[in-house]
DNA sequence: TAGTGGTCTAGACCACCCG
DNA sequence: GGGTGGTCTAGACCACTAA
């Protein structure tokens, strides 16, 4: 009737949430700070628990909020710039390099990943663990496949699917560095965490992530492929020249 | 040793209900297909219908569901690869940019921008509009950043606040053909859209996206700052250098 | 053991799309 | 108008952490 519809699109109490502690997390929280809990926020604020959570995943879906189950909500550090792609091209294992092998196993890939090395649907290959650490918290976990076929010379395990140590996991990154690598590709996408990935990136499974997916090319083919899934709450992944430092150099020894 | 925990983690409904989905996704429907509706699939499965969406929004945050209000849920096709990257580093509105202009404005950029940019909190800088359109969809929207310092030869619009159209996007772009690029940096983080954003994308506020920050280098300055918003549910971002062409498993979804 | 976030329920109403 | 997904409520119980 009469009621005249000011906001002809009304905002979710959610979204209008979101926005009210997104401004009280910039001016009166600081880093590290614990909010109060679920229930007193949304008493506080005037609406069910639900709707206060749903504002609350979203806030931490960009990184300005952690929550931990039993211990309670802070406010998140600004994301850490993650070096993810330098531009010259490097096997996984170089003397530089930011992963820690933790195992090694000989199984089939995924579909997916089998479709990217044009191996057979069931062909077995090496499967290196690896893990990054950053500012002393995880932040990613990866799973590097290398065909066999792309190192004739390693010498295979005595029982092919006993998982192995991080000491055959070192052996096929060696064996890698002999291959001369041809070009590198990579893709980004989002993606949750598997219950592996969850665990060793401490967060529960589901957790969204930034999948990698890196092909190695060497001797005309794919010898190996990378999949690394990165904690999206708390990683900002950078590519390029300049490893994400706010001042640039100002030399030019880098410009192709 | 003898208390057989068999399962120590007992396996959230949603989670479960996740998989049973995928699954079925993945044997029983095809592209584009429409699934029973939430009450329904609800009703199925013996749950309540906010379990099922918490399994939905998973599945729909892989980019293996679509939901559309009023519409219905569907089956959604594979990502597209998107092409955000490549070596050399070129000036946005060079000949072959994927991206179309859409506007410009002159007005203060966000405070993370103007860190980026170096420039004061209150300093106008040019500020184009554009989208990005791949195999008939929306799959990005950017805002490019230019301080009016770099580009000292475009002549001021008499009314600077005014919202001016693709004409003085393009003079802008333009004018930044002009510069020296003298290098790149590139971050990718996850985000959610804002509200301008979400309507470009044809997605609801707060849909996951893929923030691509672009730093533009010339004259030992950072020239130009491009913040690029990619729908994070349908693309794969793909940063190409590979010495060679693709193959996929049959279906050719690179886009340049 | 007390307190936290995580999961789940069974409803309700709303905004949107289409025939 | 009828059906869809999106929002919201007011509860309940569970899993985890720390004192």
């Amino acid at each position: 009737m009469g009621t005249t519809q000011l906001e002809t699109v009304p905002e979710p109490k959610y979204w209008h949430l979101k926005t009210v502690l997104s401004e009280a997390l910039d001016s009166e929280f600081s880093v590290g700070e614990i909010l109060p809990n679920e229930r007193d926020l949304a008493a506080r604020f005037g609406v069910a628990r639900a709707t206060l959570r749903q504002a609350l995943e979203q806030l931490e879906l960009e990184g300005r909020l952690q929550r931990r189950r039993g211990v309670g909500t802070t406010v998140a550090p600004p994301r850490m710039g993650v070096a993810v792609g330098s531009e010259e091209h490097v096997w996984p294992g170089a003397a530089d390099d930011a992963w820690q092998p933790a195992g090694c196993a000989t199984a089939p890939p995924p579909n997916a990943v089998a479709g990217l090395l044009g191996t057979a649907r069931d062909e077995q290959v090496h499967t290196v663990r690896r893990s990054r650490v950053s500012q002393g918290q995880p932040v990613a976990a990866e799973l590097l496949y290398v065909p066999r076929a792309s190192l004739p010379a390693l010498p295979e395990p005595p029982f092919p699917d006993a998982p192995s140590g991080a000491a055959r996991a070192r052996a096929v990154l060696r064996e890698l560095q002999h291959l001369g690598l041809e070009g590198q590709d990579r893709a980004v996408e989002l993606g949750s965490a598997r219950v592996e990935d969850a665990r060793e990136l401490d967060r529960l499974p589901g957790a969204p992530v930034l999948v990698v997916t890196t092909r190695f090319f060497a001797e005309g083919r794919t010898a190996a492929v990378s999949v690394a899934t990165y904690r999206a709450d708390t990683c900002r992944l950078t590519f390029g020249d300049s490893g994400g430092v706010e001042i640039h150099h100002g030399t030019e020894d880098e410009v192709s």
